[in-house]
This record gives structure tokens, sequence and C-alpha cells, in this order.
DNA sequence: TTGAAAGCGATACCAC
DNA sequence: GTGGTATCGCTTTCAA
């Protein structure tokens, strides 16, 4: 039998009431007092209160729970999620908090009941997708929480941080269409729920399925459409999963037509790079007659030479944590937007002469 | 106020006793009734039982911890941390587990509460330097815990992943050995708690601090002694905090003496690539002089061509997480042992003539 | 300063 | 199949 706060009371011979002050607050018995009972504590082996026991009875439990819609290891997979992640690390440590992952079953019953069951005190809630229903549990047990996610219906109480993603979607879509591009492919991930890799056909970007997709392909629809290329003459691309792989399965055959896209516009780094692996694997030559984007300017995309929208991935985490940990008085400010650059580098050029 | 599994009770007019089966013991009770219950739950908005109460009353929580030495943030910024973490969540999520990361405070004091405070089931130590502590605080508090670095008073029961690191390293010394080195430096984080980047004299590898890189040191130390080079005839530098930066400020000034090495052992991957990139900005030329040797092999190391030892790191995190959730009947597989090998690539030459 | 008593919100055993 | 009842281990007024 392990040892109670009880046990170590009986020991010394005092109530469980001086026990546990002996532990929560020192201040409220004599520092001689106290040294005994944590002797006796050390003897007998009592490990100290019971961190459950304690929680249940104070109310809260000292750690907040980051969500993440797709697989637990794709949250370590991925650069970006990864820099989030360091950021909401940054703010835990400096609040002495606690960071529990919480791995969201398949099934719809069982991921509900892995929100119901988290022990925290509040949620990050990293692009859920279809995050509607995990918001409603949040809610109903009354825990704060911090989205990054644009949502339509988001009341102007919620807590968010997150950019202007169709603006700095528009930036890459515009400096690409200033470079004379107008056979253009879109690539993201998440158009539509359980699309397949590849083409897609949608009357609009206001159909897309992830609102964070949608803002970006919206955005970079708005470029387009200003120097007269509209929707229909845009092609989207479907990559499930947000990997190099995906990407590469998204554009197979892609560049095979008669009038090939000169420029492929991604809706993430890692979709980007994956483009410019298969490109690179067709030996095109050294200046690459496709130009491609990305966006959050993940660490690799330097080196890659990738052309992207930086967004300050790490900030991001840091300040969806703080806003949890301690929100700030002023309403507005519990809607935080995060500036974003466009960053040229050479996956990018001219149109290339045919 | 927020409804408890009581007032569900009261409003269906039947007993806690039954509520509660409707959710944890579905075939306790008619599925007409559980419908009722359920119906009655939702719209006074009860968003299921409180998890701390149950799993005080359950005497389990459903999570596991993470321990890690150092910041929080490091976790998620050293690469072969993220990879073993994502074995973590990889089992964890399998298991319909969560995953508790836990910072430890700079103060011991501080830090021993924490791991005492954390809420879950069991740990996994990733690397904690001066570990003794930490898994008193565990073993009192009556938790299992894997362990991934070697420790000299291991009982024989005690879980275990990780690799033989001495072996390990000698594969890489002999290499170099074998390519005719013999003025060789030894870079290593955490050789002696507190001691700043730079030269450090040790009369031997055994009075290394951290457990981790005492092993990988001697490895080292071992091939050298083979081919006459002892213990004194090495360069020792420490490079706390594992980084690239770190490892730039230890083997500053190193190459400008009359007799520089002309090969350096980096005791990770990450210290590795800070050399390179200390060796690249003196650009002395595209055959590199220096030889230099990683550990670990991340994603990072084949596109800098480092020679390396490869570790499987998510495998390791992996096996950690299932080695705690379920761990084998038989005592012999709780302590595994996971392969290495030596991967050469062209960041090893020659000893260059002069 | 110290201690007695009342829960925190749920689960599980055991009768009915 | 259903409902009492004890209990999980601790914190916290409040009175002594």
């Amino acid at each position: 039998m392990k040892p109670t706060l009880q046990a170590v009371a009986d020991a010394v011979g005092v109530s469980r009431s001086t026990v546990s002050n002996a532990y929560s607050r020192p201040d409220q018995l004599s520092a001689a007092l106290r040294e005994r009972i944590l002797d006796a504590a050390r003897q007998l082996g009592y490990p100290g209160p019971n961190p459950t026991a304690r929680s249940l009875r104070r109310g809260f439990v000292g750690s907040i729970g980051v969500l993440f819609t797709s697989q637990l290891s794709y949250a370590f997979t991925d650069p970006f999620a990864v820099r989030f992640l360091a950021g909401v690390g940054e703010a835990a440590e400096r609040h002495g908090t606690s960071m529990l992952l919480v791995p969201l079953p398949q099934a719809q019953t069982d991921a509900r009941r892995a929100v119901e069951n988290a022990a925290v005190d509040g949620f990050c809630v990293y692009c859920v997708a279809d995050e509607e229903w995990a918001l409603d549990v949040i809610r109903a047990r009354g825990l704060p929480y911090v989205s990054t996610a644009p949502r339509d219906d988001a009341g102007a109480d919620e807590r968010f941080v997150g950019i202007d993603e169709r603006a700095a979607a528009y930036s890459a879509a515009a400096h690409v269409a200033g470079l004379g591009h107008r056979r253009v492919a879109l690539l993201a991930d998440a158009v539509l729920p359980d699309a397949p890799a590849g083409p897609l056909t949608l009357s609009g970007p206001q159909e897309v399925w992830h609102p964070t997709t949608r803002g970006r392909l919206t955005g970079f629809a708005d470029a387009f459409a200003e120097v007269g290329v509209d929707w229909a003459g845009l092609t989207l691309l479907n990559a499930p999963g947000n990997s190099r792989r995906a990407a590469a399965a998204a554009v197979a055959g892609l560049f095979d037509g008669p009038a090939p896209p000169t420029a492929v516009l991604a809706g993430s780094d890692v979709l980007a790079l994956g483009v410019l692996d298969v490109l690179a694997q067709r030996s095109d030559g050294p200046v690459p007659p496709v130009s491609v984007t990305g966006f959050d300017d993940v660490p690799e995309a330097a080196a890659a030479g990738l052309t992207t929208v930086r967004q300050p991935a790490k900030e991001k985490g840091r300040i969806a944590a703080e806003l949890l940990l301690d929100p700030p008085a002023d309403a507005a400010a519990n809607h935080v937007l995060l500036p974003t650059a466009l960053v040229v580098r050479t996956s990018t050029g001219p149109v290339p002469r045919s």
C-alpha cells in the first residue's frame, strides 16, 4: 500500500490539514513542524500529494491540451507543426504548466470521448479541419480555448491567433502573376474531406472544406482574377495529408499534357517541396521551367530556394499558449493577427519562352 | 454551475450509478434507458464524466509523461528529440493514451515538484542527464518508467531502450582512425555540468558527467587507443546545449594553431553540423581538409554529407512508450538494445598530406 | 497554529 | 437491470 497524506499525519500525530499545509501553504505552520512532517514523509516514502486528488479538489489541473486533427505523429513530422509546438512549449514552460498532446482517434465518437476525457485546463486547437464538434465539447466542459484556424462563425470574444490567410496567399500569387504566369496550378491539402490526390473541380474557392486552405486558395484566386484568369482557368489539385509524397502524387502527369502549367502555387512548403522533388527528378535543366511557391517558410525552404510566404510559426504557438494561460483583460487583444511576408527565392521566375 | 453526473441522474430520475454506467459500462443497462440518459445529458449540457474525478476513482489517468532534462522547447528544436517524440506519439496513439510533456524548472526543488505533480501513469525518461533524483520521485510514486540513457546502477528489471553507445561510437572512431587521422578532437555536450564551451581536460572518459556522452567518448577513446593515441593525445571539447551554435563556440580557434586536428568526432549530428558550418565559413576549398563525424543520422545529415552513426530515433521512442504501455511478460524483453550502423558519407576522408 | 468536518465528482461493490 | 453506500486522496473554510 502506498502511503497517503493520512499516513503521514498519523505518523507525526497531526491532522491531515496540517500535513497538507506543510506542502501547499508553508506559511500556515511553524518551520519546525513542517520539517518534522517532511521528514516523516521521506521516511515513509510518501511522494507528496497525489496530483489527481489535488486537481479534483482544487478544480484545476496545471496543464493545457493541444489538439491536432491528424495523427499525433504528424505533429512531429510536419516542420511547421513542430515549430508551433516549440512555441507552445516555451510559454508552458514559463508558466510552469505541462502540455498534454491528445491523439484523436479516427472514429468521431472516440475522438469526442478523447476531448471529453482530457485532463486539462484549456486547449490550443491547432488546425482541426472540422473542428466544430471539438469546440462544442470544449465549451460544454466550460474550458477556455484558443483556435488558430479562421472560423466564419467565431464570436468576437473568441481567442484566436493566426494570420490573414487570404492576403498572405494573395501576395504570393500576385508575385507569380506579375512574372507573367497564366497557366497555373493550385495545390493544397484538405480541399475536400476524403478526396483523393489529384485534380479536383470546384465551382469556387468558397467550396473548399478546410478553412485555412479556403483562405489561401481564395487569395490565390483573387490575384489571378485581377490579371484576367478566373477560377475555371486555374487547375486545382488536392494533396491529402500535406506531405511531400502527397504532393508528388497530386502532380503526377501534370506536366505531361500539351499545355502544362508554368507555375504551381502550393498551400504549404511541404507540398511545394514535394513538387520540387518531382521537378528535380525530371531533370529539366538548371533553370526550372516551372515556378513554385510554398507557404510557411519552414527551415527546409531556404535551402531549397523556395519562394514562399513566411509566417511566424513558433510565435504563433507561443501566443496561442499565452492567450490561454493569461488572457489579456482587453477583449480585442484576444484576437491576434500575426504579420506575414513574401520571401522571394529562386523557385520562381519569369515564364519561359516557348 | 456546470452540471454534474448527479444532475443528470436527478433529471432522469435514476441513481448516479446508472448514469455512470451509461457512460462507462453500456452493457449494464438497457439501450433505451441509456439513450434517455444520454439525451438528458445533452439537454443539460453535461459534457460527460469529469476526467479528474474519474481518474481519482479509477486509479489511473490515461496518459504517459515524457521527461526532458532541458527546456521543453529544446525537445522541439533538436531533430533527434523530435523523432523520438514522434515514436512515442505513434505508440500513444495506438493505445489511446495521451502524452504529457512536463517542463522541468531550473531549480532542483521545483523540478522535483514538477515530477511529483505530473498526472500520469508512467514516464518515458528521455536523456535526463542527472536523472537519479527524477527516478527516485517516480519510484516513490510507484509509477513505471522507461529510461533511454545507460545507467550504471540500473536494476536488471529496469525497463530500458537504447543502444550500445560505446560500440556505436567506436565504429565511427575506428573509421576515422583507419583513414589515418591521429590529431583528433572530440566534441560533446554535457561533458561536465556547467562547463563552458571549449577545451576541457579530464583524466579519462570515465570522468564524463552525462552517461550517454560518457559512453560515446569511451568508444572514441578506445578506438584511438588501439592505434596508439591515448586519451591525453586527444583534444576534448565541451559544447553545452547540444546546438550548432554551441559547437561553433567550442571549436573557435581550434584550427588556427600550428598543428590543428585533422578530424573532429562529435557526439551528435547537431554538433557535427555546427563544425561543418564553421569549416564552410573558412571556405577551405571543395574538399574539406578536416574530417567530421556525427552521431544519430538526423535528416539534415544526409544533405550535409555527414558521416555518422545511425540509430533508429523514432523506433526508440515507439519502443519506449510500448515498454511502458504494455510491458512484455518476459523480464529480459524489457531491456531493448537497438542496432546502430556507421553511415559513411563525404565528410570524412584520408588525412590531407601537408 | 492546529484540527474537525465537509465536500470535489465520480466509480464499484453488493444487495435488491 | 438498478440503486445504496463507501471510498478514491486531498484541500479548505471555520472554529478552537
